[in-house]
DNA sequence: CTCAAATGAGTAACCGATTACACATTTAAT
DNA sequence: ATTAAATGTGTAATCGGTTACTCATTTGAG
């Protein structure tokens, strides 16, 4: 029985005819070994938890596909967690996991404070929080990101630019609308009615822009805190008759498969989606194994990638 | 000790006053339960596991989300694995799954033999699969449902409708392409080059509509064997300016969300994919939990979504 | 050649629950 | 009042692995 262990974890000396037996032995019996009795006395259970607010969004899709690529080489199982956005149904999934002995966590939520965070007791790496001190994050460049867009529509003509943010109190909704501001804040047409609330969601941002366009139907360029939001303007100006990109150019931000599959194509600053996910699950399974890390936070770089939404002249 | 076990499982015989006692002391020492111990003596995980040939399509992005509402209802934790419909990862998901105790598995894989699943000696319910004797089953009246459309289709003015059928070999795909073939087969001007394959992927429908529309430029209705290969020929006609619903009628197959955000509105074969996986769910945990079955094959209603890419009169 | 170190393999404790069984006490039927 | 059945609780075996510990055998350095 030990020995069989030591084979099977090659750990300790075993005699090479020895293993060779147990090797055949295995095969004869198709014995397989239970990872539940394993995960019992190693106090672990080869198992990480990718916790989404909304698996809806082919961004945690893509980001979900690079995080069990990872894992899985490294011989972990991710399971995927839905939160719908709420607190509750979060703390849930992680005190269900703790009890199942979890080996580590990957937030791409920001629902819960820092306090419960630090106070989790399991290895943990978060996406797009700011700046922690325990915790490694990892994030894009937000602020420079949308600065990238902001830039391209002004130089593309643009006179009158919108912006479509994120959720009050997200920490990327928050800088990407900074970069926004820091462009256009100094501008004479600008004014912070300008600004909308669609909340990441593809229907909110649309009636947040199709009232705005009641008041300000001279907006000739759209920056949208992400590429749901800018689908949804996509499809007012659609419905409104207007025609995009030549009256109105509309820039997004992710990068998400989705943007392809509009017509016009969406221009956005993409974000290296599947890299980040490696990147985490990485970090977190050095983690795991307690390996020293060099970085807390990793900042990605943004690429601004422009299709049939904007005139771009390259 | 076994007597907390009693009072948290609600099992045998303890006096009130213990009870509350118990209760106490848990409350006090901040016991948690160990689900892993759990797991090894009852040899059951509490976990069922929903296996998806494509995380990114957003049909089973749904399917997903009504699984896991239902199962944690029940108290059961799902697992969500993507097999990129390759039978290899497929076969090994299951092959860990098992060595965990899990404790159902919902297919809605369509690579492994009728074989393989037969011995899997693990509960289990099938989605979009042909009568099994063995294994309940789920599934829209695909054949029904395709008729639905190209009837439509016709009674709306088409006089030349092409299919883009999903994988050869799958079963859904033929059903939905027989029913196609139900309404058109015997109609003049129909030939089987009317008939070409997009893999249930948005790429692959685009470049076969491009194809085909080289030598069928008086095509006028288009019935797809989903909704994303509809979309991809929706994008098709916009980039060779064909306009939609006047000269070209589009209809596909899921009603996924997705099907509302492209212009002009997809018009569908709607699924009712939560029902579906709210249904799979349940009877998975009757299966599981060894209560009776009703029915076995469980066949779906379908309902027809006109939306912006057909001309209905309604 | 001697003896300490290295190698090889078995025994038993442990991980943290569940549960069969034993035993004591209470309830209720005759 | 007697006794069988129901109720309440503790003991110990079990689930299937890992691993500290023990003991026997080899190896090799002095």
């Amino acid at each position: 029985m030990a020995t069989v262990s030591r084979v099977l974890n090659q750990k300790g000396y075993v005699h090479k005819d020895t293993v060779q037996k147990v090797h055949e032995a295995i095969e004869m019996l198709q014995y397989t070994p239970n990872d539940i009795a394993r995960s019992l006395s190693k106090k672990s259970s080869k198992t990480i938890a990718l916790i989404v607010p909304d698996i809806t969004n082919p961004f945690f899709n893509e980001l979900a596909l690079a995080v069990e690529k990872v894992t899985q080489m490294y011989g972990y199982t991710t399971i995927l967690c839905n939160t719908n956005d709420s607190p509750a149904v979060e703390r849930q999934y992680i005190q269900t996991l703790k009890q199942k002995y979890i080996d580590g966590f990957i937030m791409a939520t920001n629902t819960l404070s820092s306090n419960e965070i630090d106070q989790l007791q399991v290895p943990l790496v978060a996406l797009d929080r700011f700046n922690f001190q325990t915790v490694p994050t990892i994030s894009s460049k937000n602020r420079e990101g949308a600065r990238l867009a902001v830039q391209a529509l002004l130089q593309q003509g643009c006179t009158k630019i919108m912006h479509i943010r994120g959720p009050k109190g997200l920490w990327i909704a928050e800088e990407r609308c900074q970069g926004y501001l820091d462009l256009v804040e100094d501008l004479d047409w600008f004014t912070p009615k300008l600004i909308v609330n669609g909340n990441f969601q593809l229907k909110e941002a649309s009636e947040a822009v199709n009232k705005i366009f009641e008041t300000h139907p001279d907006i000739d360029g759209i920056f949208a805190g992400n590429d749901l939001m800018a689908i949804g303007a996509l499809r007012v100006m659609q419905k409104r008759g207007i025609r995009v990109p030549d009256q109105v150019q509309i820039i997004g931000y992710d990068g998400i498969p989705l943007g392809e599959m509009v017509y016009p194509e969406l221009s956005t600053v993409a974000q290296p989606i599947y890299e980040m996910g490696m990147l985490a699950a990485r970090i977190l399974i050095k983690k795991i194994e307690q390996q020293p890390l060099e970085e807390m936070n990793h900042q990605m770089d943004n690429e601004l990638i422009q299709r049939g939404t904007t005139r771009h002249t390259s």
